[in-house]
DNA sequence: AAGTGGTCTAGACCACCGT
DNA sequence: CGGTGGTCTAGACCACTTG
C-alpha cells in the first residue's frame, strides 16, 4: 500500500506493521498485542507515538483495549439479524416490534428519554422540510430502544406538536401490549392508538454516520463509532406527511436483513 | 449530560463546551474555531489537550480540520439519494446501474483492483461458510465503484473459482454497455454473460463498520470512518448459492432509500 | 503490589497554506 | 513569510485490572 513510502507519518508505519502481524496470524483473534513499552522498546520510539498507532488499529476496529489488562486483536463482531420480507406490500423493516433478535426471551420496548417541541435545531429544519411545516410547529421525541441488556439505538421523532396527545408530551410510553401479543411499547402504536391516525411507510433510507458526542453517551459508544441510520417519513394515508423520523443503530452489532426467497439462508 | 461532572478528563469538558458553543450558534456551520494556541491560552491547558478535545469533534464529524488554515465546524453533508421500488419482486437494490445519483452525467463502471483465489482470510471463511463451500474453492474478487470524480464504494465478491471466466480472472472487467443502455461496467453483468448462469438475490442486509486501514486508503477517508455495509448471498434459481458479495460504501455522503409511494417524496 | 492503559505537561521541529 | 495544524520526544502522575 501506498502508506509504507517513507514521508509516511511513522505512528501509521507501525500501525500497518501491526496490521500485517495480525493478518498473518501472529497475532490471532484475541491474542494480546505486546503492551505499550514493549513496543516502545521494539519499535524505538516514544509511548505516544505508539499510542497514536495503536489508536489507529482501534478506530479501524481492528483492535480492542481493555484499560489495565491490555490491548487485544478483535474477533469480528456477532451481529444480530432482523429478517424483513421485501416482497410483503407493508414493510414493518425496522419497527420495534421485529427489532428483536430471534430467540431472545426479553421483552423490550423503547423509552422516551426527551421531548422538546418547537426544535428548530439543524435536524428539526431537515424535518420541517420533509414534512412542509414550519420547525416551530414540531415536536421532537427522543427515545432509546433496548435489546439484550444495553440500548441498541436511538430515536428522534419530529412530529406536529398540535397532533401529539398529551401522554406523548409528557414523555409518558405505556407498554402496547403483553408478552403474549409479542408487542413491545412503540412510540407509534401509542400514537395512533390515543389519536386514531394511521401512518404509512412514504420512504425509509439507509446510510451510516459517525457518533457524535450526544448519541455516542446515550449508546455507550466511542465518539465516532459507526452508526447505522435509517430514517425517514410516514404519513397518512392521503398522503399528507406527518412524521420524520431518524434512527441511529449500533452499527457493527447489528444488521438488516431483507430475504428474498423462502428457504435456507 | 454525564460528561459534565468533575471526573470526566479535562480534554473531554473542553470538547463538550466547544459543541455547546457550536450549537447555540457561536460557531455556525462553515465558521473557523480558534486556533490551537488561542484555546490552550482560553483553557489554560497544554496544546496536546486542546488536540484532543479537537479531534473528538472531528470523529464526531462536527468540526473538519484543515491542515495549515484551520478548524471550521461543518455543514451537514450534501447526500446522493439512490431510489429503489421495494415493491417490485425483483429489487436492484443497490446496484451498479442505480448507484448513480438522478441527473449525473457520467457513465460510471466498477474497475477490478484484485483478484486473490483460494482466500482463507476472515472473510473469505464467511464468504465459504454462506456458499456451504471451502474457503479454497472460492476466489475474491475486488472492485471500486466510482460516482462523479471519486469513488465511492469498495466491493467484494467470492465466487467459487472453477465458474469464472479467465477474463475475470485476469482482473478484466469490459465496459458492459453504452451510455445510451444506461449499462455501466458491472462485475456480475460480465459473470452472467460470460458464463450464461442468472443469479437471484437471496438475500441483502445493512450494516455500519468502521473503515479499517484498506478500504480507508481505498476510498480515500479517514481510517475509522464510518461506512455503509451492504451484504448479501445471490444464486442459481434452484436456489444453490454462488455468490457472496459485500460493499463498503462511503457512508455520509452517500444513502439508499426505499420507497413506498409513487407521489411526492 | 505490579502491570496495564489514560491523561497531561513542556518543548521542539516539521509540513502545509495563504499572502 | 507568518500562522496553521501534524508529528515526536521525555517525563510525570493517575486510574484501572488482575494476582
Amino acid at each position: 500500500m501506498a502508506s509504507y513510502r517513507s514521508g509516511t507519518p511513522r505512528y501509521l508505519r507501525i500501525a500497518w506493521r501491526l496490521q500485517e502481524r495480525i493478518d498473518a496470524g501472529e497475532f490471532p483473534p484475541g491474542a494480546r498485542l505486546p503492551s505499550e513499552p514493549e513496543l516502545c522498546a521494539e519499535f524505538e520510539v516514544n509511548r505516544l507515538t505508539i499510542r497514536q498507532a495503536v489508536a489507529e488499529l482501534e478506530r479501524a476496529a481492528a483492535v480492542e483495549i481493555r484499560r489495565g489488562v491490555g490491548t487485544f486483536v478483535r474477533r469480528p463482531p456477532i451481529r444480530l439479524s432482523v429478517a424483513v420480507d421485501p416482497r410483503r406490500q407493508q414493510l414493518d423493516l425496522g419497527s420495534v416490534q421485529h427489532a428483536r433478535p430471534v430467540g431472545s426471551t426479553d421483552h423490550p420496548g423503547e423509552r422516551i428519554v426527551a421531548v422538546q417541541p418547537g426544535d428548530t435545531g439543524l435536524w428539526g429544519r431537515e424535518a420541517a422540510q420533509h414534512l412542509g411545516r414550519e420547525a416551530a410547529e414540531l415536536t421532537r421525541i427522543e427515545t432509546l430502544i433496548p435489546v439484550g441488556a444495553t440500548d441498541a439505538a436511538v430515536s428522534s421523532y419530529w412530529l406536529p406538536t398540535g397532533l401529539l396527545p398529551n401522554e406523548l408530551l409528557a414523555g409518558e410510553l405505556p407498554a402496547a401490549g403483553t408478552a403474549a401479543t409479542g408487542e413491545a411499547g412503540n412510540l407509534l402504536v401509542a400514537f395512533t392508538r390515543a389519536t386514531g391516525i394511521r401512518l404509512e411507510y412514504d420512504w425509509r433510507a439507509f446510510s451510516a454516520v459517525a457518533a457524535d458526542l450526544v448519541d455516542a453517551e446515550l449508546l455507550g459508544v466511542p465518539v465516532g463509532a459507526p452508526l447505522l441510520v435509517r430514517e425517514g417519513v410516514s404519513g397518512r394515508a392521503d398522503g399528507e406527511p406527518v412524521l420524520y423520523v431518524r434512527r441511529r443503530i449500533k452499527g457493527d452489532a447489528m444488521r438488516f436483513v431483507l430475504r428474498y426467497r423462502d428457504h435456507n439462508g
